[in-house]
DNA sequence: GCTTGTGAAGCCCTTCACAGCG
DNA sequence: CGCTGTGAAGGGCTTCACAAGC
């Protein structure tokens, strides 16, 4: 999971769970995928199958929107797809603006996931000069110098940064008073905002390290004796303790 | 949050919880910072600021890995780059390949922050022959059809997946019978793995998804009981029950 | 009979608040 | 005295299991 918020922890949105609202995205994919194929109803059984989680935390899930499914029967395909996209915002347009036109902006500029599904790029902006006016994915590369006047003329309120993580916070900065209020951050860098925005983050090289502790995990299991179980509560009375291996001579990383 | 796992739920890896190990990272990080300016010690509220997280959630994250502060004092900032490092893996090399590269496999193989820590890009592969011998950051592009080989042959044990959505499962079993056993996958796709194989996903339109329901959420504080946008129809034949807005007469999304 | 919707129980994580220790 | 380390309390999410209802 490549994400971090920045939310009043206890507010339940609506009522609805956080946790509820971050697989609501998951069922609508695979809701749609039904729809496609004009499959009339679906079992929680199935959805959940296809949404990749268990039944129950489904059928709790939906429960939180209201009694959308029929006792015996199921749901309703075209029904559930219409409720989720109205409950995520999805019926209305969000013109969303990428700032930071590198490798991964242009790739998320290009991306057609984004298009799909109520989100619309509506500018691309980039701090550099040769850049402005070269179009990427169609659409012109635009100068920092103007991103209040962008933002504001093009009724911005989600932007995506893709910047290097020295100019993260000052371009967050500059979202943020031209209007933005949630932000998708990319660069490496933890974002301060002010009450009432909203960033989510995602970062590619947090995601390798959890699989890395996992995978080393793995490999340990192999080779090492059956040491598992507890772990070693308070132990040398003083001096460092850790569960193995201490400061090597040369460091790492 | 662009995360989700497969993971066995109750399991505590080595006795550290799940979400500790997520935050390590995000440590590790701001420690390298310290260090690079030479600070020597560190006290949790500091860390903690620095991190983005209170100071009490990483007390006792660091309390999982062992007692390595000094109190009165706080934590040595070398120290706990070491030992933090050790426990997420980052001592070793990391080969890791990347599968499927269009713009987003591009990007990631440019990317920085994967070669900075422990993590190797070893391979670049994609089905497309015109790509085959092609260096995409300094690294030739190799074809599908030695999957296999590559794997074993660099003794990757991590896969990137970068494809469309319809080449995801193919490719990740391919590449799990390869013997990979860490995949990150950026397709939006729910991969079905073996046990053992750990899967953790980065879905740039669920994150967005998830920012447009708490702006919606926003929006709709400011003018209260306006009408929502969907207009009420599918007349209610028994009783469907919402919070409020029933099917409207052109589906959207 | 079959599947939803949901109280209740349990688990995990966060937060509090202070004892413990340098 | 200051800061860490940690029991205990609290909250949210998941899972169970079954009553409700088609």
């Amino acid at each position: 999971m490549a994400t971090g918020r920045t939310h009043r922890p206890a507010t339940r949105s609506r009522g609805i769970p956080e946790a509820t609202v971050a697989r609501l995205p998951l069922y609508l994919r695979a809701l749609t995928a039904l729809s496609e194929r004009s499959v009339p109803t679906v079992s929680s059984e199935e959805l959940a199958t296809a949404a990749g989680v268990n039944s129950a935390k489904l059928r709790k899930d939906f429960s939180y929107l209201g009694s959308y499914g029929t006792r015996g029967v199921g749901y309703d395909v075209e029904y559930l797809v219409y409720q989720i996209s109205r409950e995520l915002g999805l019926t209305q347009d969000w013109p969303v603006a990428i700032v930071g036109i590198g490798n991964l902006g242009a790739a998320l500029a290009n991306y057609g996931g984004f298009a799909s599904r109520g989100f619309r790029v509506a500018a691309l902006i980039d701090a550099d000069p040769a850049m402005a006016g070269t179009p990427v994915a169609g659409i012109p590369v635009q100068h920092t110098d103007d991103l209040d006047r962008i933002i504001s003329d093009n009724g911005v309120s989600i932007g995506v940064i893709t910047t290097p993580p020295g100019a993260a916070q000052q371009v967050c900065d500059r979202l943020v008073a031209a209007g933005v209020t949630s932000i998708l951050n990319f660069a490496p860098t933890v974002l301060s905002v002010p009450e009432g925005v909203d960033v989510r983050k995602v970062d590619l090289s947090i995601e390798l390290q959890i699989l890395a502790f996992h995978e080393q995990r793995k490999a340990g299991e192999d080779a090492s004796g059956a040491d598992e179980g507890a772990p070693p509560m308070r132990a040398t009375p003083n001096g460092r303790k850790g569960p193995d291996g201490d400061m090597p001579a040369v460091m790492p990383a």
